[in-house]
DNA sequence: CGCGATTTGTGCACACCTTCACAAGCGCCT
DNA sequence: AGGCGCTTGTGAAGGTGTGCACAAATCGCG
């Protein structure tokens, strides 16, 4: 989180989820931020054949409290069964909706360094309704590369192409120093979120959401954990072998 | 954030940072992640020539409010003037101080497929003090594999070399399923960072801190913001072109 | 030497998030 | 039909994080 939060989305016409569109539930951030996982999770379960679960069982399953569990999907609108509990297949459909993984969305790619190409082979985003329909580089000697299928076209016609396929989310996967240009371009083709994997801050306007993954900071987080435990170990025993714990997950 | 908060750092010696160890201030999670993107600022800025920097000026930067900027330096102790601001160089040597980036931490990387080959070549780590010294695969048809000066070893050999090499910190990128078993094997060879790329919980000790990266679940956060978005749309005008705004970045 | 402009450091109030603990609800078994 | 065990949903309490607004401190200039 930085600049600025998510604009508490305001009252907006409850009602039932009955048609197709409309009514949306005013969630809180911490709670979007752990819905994939839940999803994850049950799948998961799915595939191992469980038609429910409880709350404890897809806690553990995702690794948060099952306190907190009920309290995320609660948030959506009781789905579940006292003393039975949730609908395995009825929880993912109503998660996937939520999120709205039910659409397929367009997704570009920009920058085919590294990452890019790694980004761009990943089967994760496919397997959750995601689809990269584009990739751009501004190196003319990646221009016409094929990759996954699909050939990378040069930066010029990202504004172009954008438009026409009608994308709403690009990735930004360049170095630092082109990613304001190219998010300034992906805003005025109408892209409204971004994920970021250049290690710098973007300026775009207050409609356009913004998410920014930087490897390196993670690493650093945990070399601040190292060096704590460092500094500590001279003190209590070593090895405090304990059960499982703390995972930190990433999100907001 | 998962299953168990990072073990609040009980009362430790203060003291001042006289010596070379020792000496630990019991900072806020949030305030850590923030540290390493205040670096960086503070690193462009040191190279543009800039001796000193207000809290405005840094806040900018990197992207947050300047009061929480100065309250999450506070919390390392005072190193700015009032009238002045911070010096940038010596704020540069205490953030890297309090993260430990001031001794080089050896990382292993297990898991040499798309994402990993684009890890083992990024540049991002070397430059913030992470080297890694060893690539490990189950794939026999990966290992003797040289990627960016190492050569990629088989699994079997990661207990042995991650303790020869002192490995503090390791990589997952492996598929989900091979991920819980990799993990075990470096707890045991005495790792106690890991920083886990593949879609799956991890159990580990209570000293072994864990942090997890997804890609999948990042754009399905903004996929939600996306869907909300778009359910909005309908009622209030388009494009609100509002100046610059929310970010939102990674890290618990 | 004193004054004003500037900027840090922080007390305080508020909002968000987490966790416990328990009442309410549901199904099953007798 | 009634009771019992199980599980959800949630009220309330405590903790963490955020941001305003201002006092305290420092520098430069007349």
């Amino acid at each position: 989180m930085s600049q600025q939060r998510h604009g508490s989305t305001p009252g907006n016409a409850p009602g039932e989820r009955t048609g197709a569109v409309t009514a949306f539930p005013d969630l809180p951030e911490a709670t979007i931020a752990r819905l994939p996982e839940y999803l994850r999770a049950l799948h998961n379960l799915g595939e191992a054949g469980a038609d429910t679960v409880s709350s404890e069982g897809l806690s553990a399953a995702a690794g948060v409290n099952s306190a907190k569990l009920r309290k995320d999907l609660s948030h959506l609108g009781s789905y579940g069964t006292r003393g039975v509990g949730y609908d395995v297949t009825l929880l993912i459909e109503q998660i996937e909706y939520v999120l709205g993984l039910d659409q397929r969305r367009a997704v570009c790619l920009v920058g085919l360094g590294n990452l890019g190409h790694a980004l761009a082979g990943y089967d994760g985003f496919a397997s959750r309704g995601f689809k990269i329909v584009a990739l751009f580089d501004a190196d003319a000697s990646k221009v016409g590369e094929e990759i996954q299928g699909l050939t990378v076209r040069h930066i010029e016609e990202l504004g172009r192409v954008a438009v026409e396929e009608n994308i709403a989310i690009g990735v930004i996967a360049t170095p630092a120093g082109a990613a304001q240009a190219v998010a300034d371009v992906l805003v005025d083709a109408g892209v409204t979120s971004i994920l970021n994997f250049a290690p710098c801050v973007l300026s775009v306007p207050a409609n356009v959401d913004v998410r920014k993954v930087d490897l390196a900071i993670e690493l650093q987080i945990l070399s601040f954990h190292e060096h704590r435990k460092a500094s500590l170990t001279a003190l209590p025993g070593g090895r405090s072998a304990t059960a499982a714990g703390n995972q930190e997950a990433v999100g907001s």
